[in-house]
DNA sequence: TGTATTTGACCTAC
DNA sequence: GTAGGTCAAATACA
């Protein structure tokens, strides 16, 4: 946590290890892809961090800020550094769970079916044959802020949503309002979100996304090719403005033994919106961090580290899933220049 | 008239 | 039994 802390850092050739592990330790395709992901991703940032910490080193930056940096970059390192030790661990480990083990929205025995054709026991079921509570779908969170009590610029992340629902829920003091995709019937478009207000400031909504665009505006919403060009990818701001967009928090399983192992592991991610190919995301917010930009905990996860820096307050959460199936919004690779990123593979 | 929102009821997970 | 999530009829709106 400090910077003078061991350097625990994986080798690249333990990172290495990590990715052939991750490839071992599947057999599905989608596994596969999603676990190259994890590792990618983790690897990515903690390349990124190395990057910063010898800027800083070589920019030799003065005193007490530039302490506050080192110490945040050096929580940051070690954070990565124990998120890549646990992928590997998680695939590896002989009682891992295996690919395919994860409820999966696409392979329940209900899919298939409409919404008139849902059956007499579930009848709550949706187009893809779920209950009403979704439990099994990836979901994660954001938290947005607008500039007044009226915008509704939470509603509004460049994606069409269908209100379908409000509840106040306990102990909040704002009705939670629940949306699902405008194609859902017509694209089979099963993402949804609910957006709350927060308790504490009526700016500030919590918004978490469940499952996956698949309409065809996913595909057009599709992150820019910022990985390249280095561009800060924002959901299109296409109603109110004054959105300020905090980040993406993966909603990991909350009563999972694992997890509380895990929470004690904090780590961020630096992932791209994984609208694309119709993964998760649904045109959710990237988790890159623009300068200024603030990251908040979701409910599952535990802040670990909190800095203020010149413009950036961050938050370093972490979150996981026993299973890894909740990271799928993140985590799937069809877009192959995803692995180009990484200087590892 | 078609589409979106509201809202009470229903269903399921915990 | 309760709370949260969803359905679907009623209503509003363009």
């Amino acid at each position: 946590m400090n910077a003078g802390s061991p350097d625990i850092r994986p080798s690249e050739g333990e990172v290495r290890g990590a990715w052939k592990c991750l490839m071992e330790g599947s057999s599905s395709s989608d596994r596969y892809t999603e676990r190259c992901a994890l590792a990618t991703e983790l690897a990515q940032v903690l390349d990124t961090v190395r990057q910063l910490e010898a800027q800083m080193g070589a920019k030799g930056i003065a005193d007490d800020g530039g302490e506050r940096c080192r110490a945040l970059v050096s929580s940051m390192r070690s954070s990565v550094d124990r998120s890549i030790h646990i992928a590997m661990s998680l695939c590896c480990a002989p009682g891992a769970p295996g690919p395919g083990s994860p409820p999966s929205a696409e392979g329940s025995p209900r899919s298939g079916g409409s919404d008139q054709g849902a059956d007499s026991r579930c009848r709550g079921a949706n187009a893809a044959g779920q209950c009403k509570k979704r439990k099994a779908l990836p979901k994660w969170s954001t938290q947005v802020r607008v500039n007044t009590v009226q915008d509704v610029g939470p509603l509004d992340d460049g994606f069409s949503w269908r209100k379908y629902g409000q509840k106040d829920i306990l102990g909040a003091k704002y009705p939670r309002a629940y949306f699902r995709c405008t194609y859902r019937h017509t694209q089979s478009c099963h993402a949804s979100k609910q957006v709350q207000r927060a308790d504490g400031d009526p700016l500030l909504f919590d918004v978490v996304y469940h499952g996956n665009h698949t309409c065809a505006q996913c595909n057009s919403l599709q992150r820019p090719r910022h990985a390249a060009s280095g561009e800060q990818w924002q959901p299109q701001p296409a109603g109110a403005g004054g959105q300020e967009v905090s980040s993406i928090i993966p909603v990991g399983l909350k009563d999972e033994g694992l997890v509380k192992g895990l929470l004690e592991t904090p780590f961020s991610f630096q992932s791209k919106p994984a609208c694309a190919a119709d993964t998760g995301g649904g045109g959710a917010p990237n988790s890159d961090f623009p300068a200024g930009c603030t990251l908040t905990a979701s409910p599952f996860v535990s802040p670990a580290v909190v800095r203020n820096v010149p413009d950036v307050e961050v938050e370093l959460t972490s979150t996981t899933d026993s299973q890894m199936a909740d990271m799928e919004f993140m985590l799937q690779l069809a877009d192959a220049d995803f692995l180009d990123n990484s200087r590892y593979f």
